[in-house]
DNA sequence: CTGTTAGCGCTTTCAA
DNA sequence: TTGAAAGCGCTAACAG
């Protein structure tokens, strides 16, 4: 299929010196003399050379990519973080290798195990609940690693993320402040998932500060996803007396929610406030505007890739804080409606 | 870092049998004979072993790996492909290596070059329309390619795609029937984008067959982008008289200018028809939903893979026809106001 | 600064 | 069906 592949010694050959001085120019054209530097770099473009990744990831132990593994490649959620993890590990010639779990554990253990066998140099996850044995063997390999999306400290490997309990605490807080007492709640599925544990937790917290329980009729768990957000907010509404605020624990459970009502003519926000989680591109479009929280999700990606970087370039950075997010108060809250 | 690597001799040796059975068992279980396979297994499963990926593809030159480029990560127009590509290749032990263009013809061909260097057994790319000397290279290294996203047929490599050309044509048409004569196009820009330019043909040749062509005054070129669409479409109904319809060449022009409208108060559809091109998940929530075309995005990744499967499995499939697309009519498409 | 010399861990003829 | 042996292309000591 492949002619015959051009090699490091044929470069060597061509320019006249041995295969060694051409692999130094090629990682590092300082360590050669400068006269040298231009008949190689003419010799590797003649000859189209480019190196054998795996050659290289045998000899030096190294394969220069980096593994990432998302809930999901579906939604544009974690998109701008795969992004900005390719741009970060770029410039140092890393590439990404990404796979997907579906939110399925048991898939998300086979994909980090086919990216470790595939000898990715360092490992991108998201959330920190997962099997410990997964952690061990990462651990074991000596495959730095880091989670993102959380910003547990007690986890196996650093945190590049929020946290998702103060979050969803300020987001409820900013509706009891509005006079809302009686809560609804959509949540995503929480086995596996501790942003959502961690979220819900946070509600629960800034309700009991003030007294309040979350009963377990207030909250429906749900997949995600716009239509199951639209259902849930129906089920919901359906108490008597109505909840005053729908807090959501992702955004298309928001956007769903808020469909849902101009369907059934409930006015938003003075009938039913509604908050969202992560403000996606379509929360400052949809009508009205969503109040959410604005999760920092391509610095997350930006800063693992540096973050591992750096441990692969021998460094012992620092473990990094949590990083801010956001509370932005937009159309789709207001006070609690007297009655 | 690593603790010495369990090696196939290790497993060999716990075994007792020559490194070279243990590789054919890891490789094809079949080729080894019954009673052996269950103690190679149990020990591989003891000792953890994990084949080395680098060492593998330097000896197979095989790397299981299938390079894809898209134009963007964040948005979820390529999430679904992405994601379908994985799964298809993933039944063979192939991983995905992503990375994204910023649609800037430059960075997807840097991209390409990295994975080619990282030895990609194949790959997937978005749209036809590229520098050759990129296709050279491709071919030049022997990997298999395949273009996706456009459907022509006398590409370097085999598409698996959909007729951008006749799909914008359908809408028009829609539209056209619906007794619509003054159009707007809000369109992504043209160069280097073969689906755009395809698109905006296929509306001026539905347009043309019923004798109407489309002025530069009537045309938007924007980036991709809701807020762009939704000044696009500001801009198109300045004129006078208003244009009836506005054909989207991308779905988050369709969004803006659905918001747009509703901001400006201009009914739709009994003032201006909209229509929308991917019918993405937002398509049927927004109020009107969006009448558009459904492109077979999943189909479309899916396909790939199991095509690049084939031919580095040394089948030599046929060429994929034009996959299917769906012009899906909704609300916010009706008949031409009278006036 | 450059060349020599060993492998890195695996697959793959080729014989047995 | 299995084993022995020869690399795959590159990097990393170690000399010089």
């Amino acid at each position: 299929m492949t002619r015959r592949r051009v090699t490091l010694d044929d470069v060597a050959r061509l320019v006249g010196v041995s295969a060694a001085t051409v692999s130094r120019f090629v990682n590092d054209p300082s360590k050669v003399r400068e006269h040298l530097r231009g008949p190689i770099q003419a010799a590797i473009d003649e000859l189209a050379y480019v190196p054998h990744g795996g050659a290289r990831s045998l000899a030096s132990r190294r394969s220069r990519m980096i593994g990432a593994v998302f809930p999901s490649l579906q939604t544009s959620l974690f998109g701008g973080a795969l992004d900005a993890l390719q741009n970060a590990i770029a410039s140092e010639g890393y590439t990404v290798v990404v796979a997907s779990s579906d939110y399925d554990p048991a898939c998300e253990a086979h994909q980090v195990q086919t990216l470790l066998a595939n000898g990715v140099d360092g490992l991108m996850l998201v959330g920190a609940a997962r099997d410990p044995r997964i952690h061990e063997l990462i651990a074991r390999k000596g495959v730095p690693c880091v989670i993102t999306w959380v910003s547990q400290s007690d986890t196996a490997f650093p945190c590049i993320g929020f946290d998702n309990h103060r979050a969803a605490f300020d987001v409820t807080n900013h509706l009891l402040d509005l006079g809302h007492r009686r809560f609804g709640v959509i949540s995503g599925r929480l086995e596996h998932n501790d942003r959502g544990q961690a979220r819900l937790a946070g509600v629960r917290a800034a309700l009991a500060a003030r007294g309040l329980a979350l009963a377990p009729e207030q909250i429906v768990y749900t997949r995600f996803g716009v239509a199951e957000g639209r259902e849930a907010f129906h089920h919901l509404m359906l108490r008597t007396p109505r909840p005053t605020a729908i807090v959501c624990g992702a955004e298309p459970f928001a956007y769903g929610a808020i469909f849902e009502a101009a369907e059934a003519g409930i006015a938003v926000p003075r009938e039913v406030s509604i908050t969202g989680f992560d403000d996606m591109w379509l929360a400052s479009q949809i009508t009205p505007a969503l109040t959410t929280v604005r999760t920092p999700r391509a610095r997350m990606g930006g800063m693992a890739g540096e973050y591992l970087l750096s441990v692969l370039g021998g460094e012992t950075p620092t473990t990094p804080r949590p990083l801010p997010y956001e509370l932005i108060v937009r159309r789709s809250t207001g006070p609690a409606p007297l009655a």
